[in-house]
RNA sequence: GCCGGGAUAGCUCAGAGGUAGAGCAGCUCACUCGUAAUGAGCAGGUCAAGAGUUCGACUCUCUUUCCCGGCUCCA
């Protein structure tokens, strides 16, 4: 008797029972020691399962996603071992790999100090040196449960009862490692001694299962990578990502700040991040005219009967603000624009020539948000959306949803965002209105999205309870992801107000309505922008486009000339007349991250020139300042 | 909201049960200077706020506010 092994398409004879690792040996000796996990038939399985039939084995190293993805986990398993071997009291839940890494929650008392990670981090070397093969075996529930129960580990026992519970399980299985058992699903690596690449990040609070009634757990943050080059790089990228922080840069840039005595979550926009956003309004609003939208403005406030028809009070109370008393009348600050924008349409009776009607508001809202939540201008309580809400027709729907869409690339990529991923949210388990109406309302964007070949996830369950959506998320300079765009349809309001329109049949029909945001805030965005570029705005963007820095007193006059002629050509330039040396004036325009720098010394005086420095080409010589005006003009123009 | 860590000059940060320190920025003066920091001098603080312990608190304790890292939630 023998098993046949088949590998990249050579085929050989085997013992039954010989494990991957040892079968995989005989085709390719290095593949083997690098084999993190086998994929047979599209399933993931360890490295030391024996073959007792005949396979097809593919292998995965820590170069491949799901290699990558299982050495993490076990590192947190191997984490889990350390802490258990250091602080014998902990209780161990569970530490799954993430994006970038792992984490693993332990039930402690007392919780970890940012001290504690080296000790962990040097035990974990301990662990991996001593070698340990990851042995799984297959146990009963009751075998498990009784095991684990005499381990103390509660949580473990609980996992399992819910196995048995939710998925009817009547075995499960445990991982072993040297001395630390853990349950687990795995697959996990052969042995501990192929993580090469870790480090222990962060601690944290964490509910034991995400959930606020729950116990708070502490969490142990890390990461693992194929080499020490990828960990190094990981580490540089976190570093990068502080050095961008936007609450750094916009200190540092004069760009915005929160006061306390203005109060949390509430920001305050400075001259120079006042000016980004004029600039960000200004093409924002061109570009919507543009497109046939109108624009409309409306008020903060409203009485809380009209968020007692719009539902807000009953699915959004706890995002409101308490009312305010006038004239013994209750008024409610803003969470959303959506009812005054009806409230518009109601003024009159529509045709359905008049539709689609699409109406545009930079329309500042507040929301009460958890005081834990906030963060810079990412998470605020007081923001401008820049909604919109597009009142049509059923057969006007999926036009509208395209240019939609395509609005909102043209937008993303406008400033500098050309890697995104598309979604399609689709119903979740409460909604409003019927089944029907929403795979109706589903497959019209999906054709949409299908019409413009663009690709999209399903989102399964990921629509919000009014309709159904299409989210576009960005991926910034660091491949970091952010919410953008959102194009969502509505069941709810139109119902709820009643908003309908006068058929060709003479016959009211209700109104479709779409609502979206395509930056989704001009905080958040804003924030997410500062990150994008470090700072560095383009030059279509930058508060100041040109210093012009004279090197000596004598060259002012000529240098405010230079000024005042760009000046003429709307851009933006200042002129830095301080008795500083130039190093200093280059400097500090450096900082302040100032696309162009002009040079004005006796030379350029006399040759009727420039000397150009650009912020990150650094000297670029001296040139007519109508060649200067050219190459900004073209930047302004391609917004790069 | 919860767990943990913070708050000292405009900024970045050091310090410590006996009354506060640096660098940068600011102001003044000198230097008129060529691609990332000229030098000197001056000024600058209710050590987040309130209460308590103490002969004495910026330091220890408590409360509050705000910030940071997470959890949950989200534009």
């Amino acid at each position: 008797m023998s098993v046949r092994v088949l590998y990249r398409e050579k085929e050989r004879e085997m013992e039954p029972g010989i494990s991957m690792t040892d079968a995989v040996k005989a085709f390719d000796k290095k593949l083997a020691r690098k084999a993190i996990v086998a994929r047979i038939d599209g399933k993931l399985v360890d490295m030391n399962t024996p073959i007792t039939q005949d396979v097809d084995i593919e292998i995965l190293t820590a170069d491949t996603p799901e290699g990558l993805e299982i050495l993490r986990h076990s590192t947190s398993h191997i984490m889990a071992a350390a802490v258990k071997r250091l602080f014998p009291d902990v209780q161990v839940t569970i530490g799954p790999s993430i994006e970038n890494g792992f984490y693993y929650d332990f039930d402690r008392d007392e919780p970890f100090t940012p001290e504690d990670l080296p000790k962990i981090e040097k035990e974990i070397k301990k662990i991996i040196k001593e070698n340990h093969s990851f042995e799984k075996q297959i146990l009963t529930v009751d075998d498990a449960i009784k095991m684990f129960r005499d381990m103390g580990e509660t949580y473990k026992v609980e996992l399992i009862e819910d196995l048995v519970k939710n998925e009817k399980v009547e075995t499960v299985s445990v991982y072993k490692s040297g001395d630390f058992v853990d349950l687990c699903r795995g697959p996990h690596i052969p042995s501990t001694s192929k993580i090469k690449s870790y480090k222990l990040l962060d601690v944290a609070g964490a509910y034991w299962r995400g959930d606020e009634k729950n116990k708070m757990l502490q969490r142990i943050y890390g990461t693992a990578f194929n080499n020490k080059e990828e960990l190094d790089q990981h580490l540089k990228n976190l570093a990068e990502a502080k050095r961008r922080d936007h609450r750094k840069l916009g200190k540092e840039l004069d760009l915005f700040s929160f006061q306390d005595d203005g109060g949390p979550g509430l920001a305050y926009w400075h001259p120079n991040g006042g000016l980004i956003r004029h600039i960000i309004e200004t093409f924002w609003k061109e570009e919507h005219l543009k497109r046939e939208y109108d624009l409309v403005y409306t008020p903060h406030i409203a009485r809380a009967h009209l968020w007692e028809t719009s539902g807000h009070l009953d699915f959004y109370r706890e995002n409101m603000y308490s009312p305010l008393e006038i004239d013994g009348q209750e008024y409610i600050l803003k969470p959303m624009n959506c009812p005054f924008h009806i409230l518009i349409y109601k003024t009159k009776i529509h045709s359905y020539r008049d539709l689609p009607l699409r109406w545009a508001e930079l329309g500042t809202v507040y929301r009460y948000e958890r005081s834990g939540v906030l963060h810079g201008l990412l998470r605020v309580r007081g923001f401008t959306q820049d909604d919109a809400h597009i009142f049509c027709t059923p057969d006007q729907l999926k036009e509208e949803m395209i240019n939609c869409v395509k609005f909102a690339i043209f937008i993303i990529e406008s400033f500098g965002f050309s890697e995104y991923d598309i979604f399609l949210a689709t119903r979740p388990v409460k909604f409003a209105g019927t089944s029907q109406e929403w795979d109706t309302a589903e497959d019209t964007l999906r054709k949409a999205l299908n019409e413009q070949e663009l690709p999209f996830t399903i989102d399964e369950g990921g629509a919000v309870f009014y309709g159904p959506k299409i989210d576009i998320k960005l991926k910034d300079a660091l491949g970091r992801h952010w919410q953008g765009p959102t194009i969502q349809f509505d069941f709810n309001l139109s119902k709820k107000f009643d908003v309908n329109y006068i058929g060709a049949d003479g016959q009211e029909h209700r109104c479709f309505m779409v609502h979206r945001a395509l930056m989704g805030s001009l905080e958040r965005f804003f924030g997410c922008l500062v990150e994008h570029y470090g700072g560095a705005f383009p030059a279509w963007l930058s508060p100041v486009q040109v210093m012009v820095l004279p090197i000596a007193d004598r060259h002012i006059e000529y240098a405010d000339q230079v000024a005042k002629q760009l000046k003429n050509e709307n851009f933006r330039a200042k002129v830095d007349k301080r008795r500083e040396k130039t190093g200093f004036k280059i400097r500090e325009a450096q900082i302040q991250k100032v696309p162009y720098m002009l040079i004005i010394g006796d030379n350029e005086i006399e040759e009727q020139k420039i000397a150009v420095r650009e912020r990150k080409q650094g000297d670029l010589g001296a040139m007519d300042i109508h060649r200067l005006i050219d190459i900004l003009r073209e930047r302004v123009e391609k917004k790069n």
